[in-house]
DNA sequence: CAGTGATGGACGTTTTATGTCCCGGGTATA
DNA sequence: TATACCCGGGACATAAAACGTCCATCACTG
């Protein structure tokens, strides 16, 4: 039952959002017993001709009736929303989450897949799976695209496929090393990307632990100046949040630098900074590329993660308010709806 | 399974098409290997500019990919097609049954619903809210409607609404006693569809087993007469199919017009005429109303009738040529099948 | 090096969806 | 009983989407 809404979900999108509007109309109905076009019209918040289109479907297969007093559902209009009922919780759970969480955090789209990336390697995929089509949908021919690192980049990177669009789009990433094993940094998921999808890409070779002094002479390189100079002027950035304690210890930070995140609650990580649980930037990571500050500037801020796990992190991270898309899957989703 | 796509069907009837057509270009893709626009059109005979819509939307939604070489199939999309193949099975077997019987028989409309009327009540229902669909499909303001009786008519009538398309229409019974009992009979079907829809209706009370004198006086009748014009001058008329020996048995013909029917391999039964496997009409039951010449002037003949072992009466009624529209079921468009 | 078949862009036309207004008719209320 | 209100349904201009058609360009093959 599941399985086949999720295949109907990606051959017609656009169908189960109808299926949506046709079934909300026909619930609203059953509820108000009888009621006027124009009144539902603007308790379903929509213009009275679209509804009016709908309705006289709806009229015309039985489902509802109407006469001077107004529009009341049919015995076949009560038993099919009935028979919906399942369908519809199945269906449009997931929607209602996308919804709440956009406008809970004032987000422009929420995507969310089914399952529990923390359970399921399928739901990783997934989660890799709605990347790819988020960062497809809002790409643009000669844009600059930032990434950073980490697994569920990678998955995005999986399932990416050569397109005529970001041909020729650069990939770069988001900030220099923060002492990842090699195959999830953001250097190869940017070169992956690139060789995927027919663009080119630039690196940013930064060692790791670096030194004041040395950073301060590698910044001044003017290899690393351009690629910098890139990154900052990237118009989409895509980009993974992380629990903050798991990112320390992952990125081997020292117990010093660990005690201290701990001291000032840091709950998630996203490109090399970390968060509290109001959103404030409580440390960032000493190496090179994309500022906060910059994000100001980027048009697309794309956010990917999944997992209960990350639930909290991810509302964290949100809270900063940078945001611009959301991809997440349910679990982690119904956690985010707990810390509104 | 079956029970969801059903319950999508009915609000959004349409979804089972552009679903196939979905399919069926990714399906052609996946067989094809690559394969261009082009030659896709015209093996799925499509125009070019609609195959292209459609493909352009699932690239977008990575199903399947193009270079200059061709299309051809992403893994998403071959994964997809996997997943689709039980609903495929299952979404496409009516529909091809339907298209199937209406080739053979040259009708411009086949409905099958699932299921099989002699064994399920439900099945019984469903055949009789697609019988009223049909009808509101097909019926025009100030249409004169000849019906039949039934049980099954009776079930289209329960499934009737009021409407406006259908308000002022007048609802006749297609020919007089027939023998029935009283809620199945002609008369009384025609006198609730009209109240069901906000219809008109004129009755043709003319007693069973009538005299040849008296028969002659009845017709002579202007009351009796007016009704007898209107019947033969309706553009529409929706009946019941039935088997030729139950219905002499339900009417209690004498025995030795059933031994005759018998002998002449009478096989079903519609508006009072006897039909034998070959479509010939062997009988005719001694009573007023619509002839079968009358039929050829009539625009929209609809049949209705459903059950395994109808089949082959209802196979027979289509062979003698005057249908347009049937609305089966799955047991009986099986058997129909077998008899083509 | 010409020919074939591919994609993707472009454009005018047709069809469909939508916003908006109005009319006549019930209905509840003053 | 009079009136103000809300109802469905008709009408129409306009915006938007779908469609048919043609063409430029590119990759590959013989």
């Amino acid at each position: 039952m599941r399985e086949i809404l999720d295949i109907q979900k990606k051959l017609l999108p656009d169908l189960m959002d109808i299926m949506k509007k046709r079934y909300s109309i026909l619930h609203h109905i059953l509820i108000s017993g009888v009621v006027g076009r124009r009144t539902l019209a603007s308790s379903l918040d929509m213009t009275e001709r679209v509804l009016r289109g709908e309705v006289d479907f709806l009229k015309e297969h039985g489902l509802l009736e109407s006469d001077a007093s107004g529009m009341k559902i049919t015995e076949s209009g009560r038993q099919l929303l009935e028979d919906m009922l399942p369908i519809i919780k199945i269906a449009f759970g997931l929607t209602d989450l996308e919804e709440s969480i956009a406008k809970a955090y004032g987000l422009s789209q929420v995507i969310v897949v089914p399952g529990d990336t923390d359970t399921s390697v399928f739901t990783k995929k997934e989660l890799g799976r709605a990347g790819a089509a988020a960062l497809r949908k809002y790409v643009a021919k000669g844009d600059i695209i930032a990434v950073t690192g980490g697994s569920t980049m990678a998955q995005i990177a999986n399932n990416l496929t050569i397109s005529s669009s970001m041909k020729g789009n650069w990939f770069v990433p988001a900030r220099g090393g923060l002492g990842e094993s090699v195959d999830m940094q953001a250097n190869t998921i940017a070169s992956i990307m690139a060789k995927k999808t027919g663009g080119k890409y630039r690196l940013l070779h930064v060692p790791d632990h670096l030194g004041e002094e040395a950073y301060q002479t590698l910044i001044q390189d003017p290899q690393i100046q351009e690629v910098v100079d890139a990154v900052r002027s990237c118009r989409i950035v895509v980009h993974g949040i992380g629990d903050a304690m798991v990112m320390a210890r992952r990125r081997k930070v020292d117990a010093e630098t660990t005690r201290s995140l701990q001291d000032d609650g840091a709950l998630a990580e996203a490109f090399g900074y970390y968060f509290d649980r109001q959103g404030n930037v409580v440390h960032k990571m000493p190496t090179v590329g994309l500022r906060l500050e910059d994000l100001q500037r980027t048009e697309v801020v794309i956010g990917v993660a999944g997992g209960k796990s990350k639930g909290e992190a991810i509302a964290s991270v949100l809270r900063h308010g940078q945001e611009d898309v959301l991809v997440t899957d349910e679990a982690a989703a119904l956690e985010i709806m707990k810390h509104v």
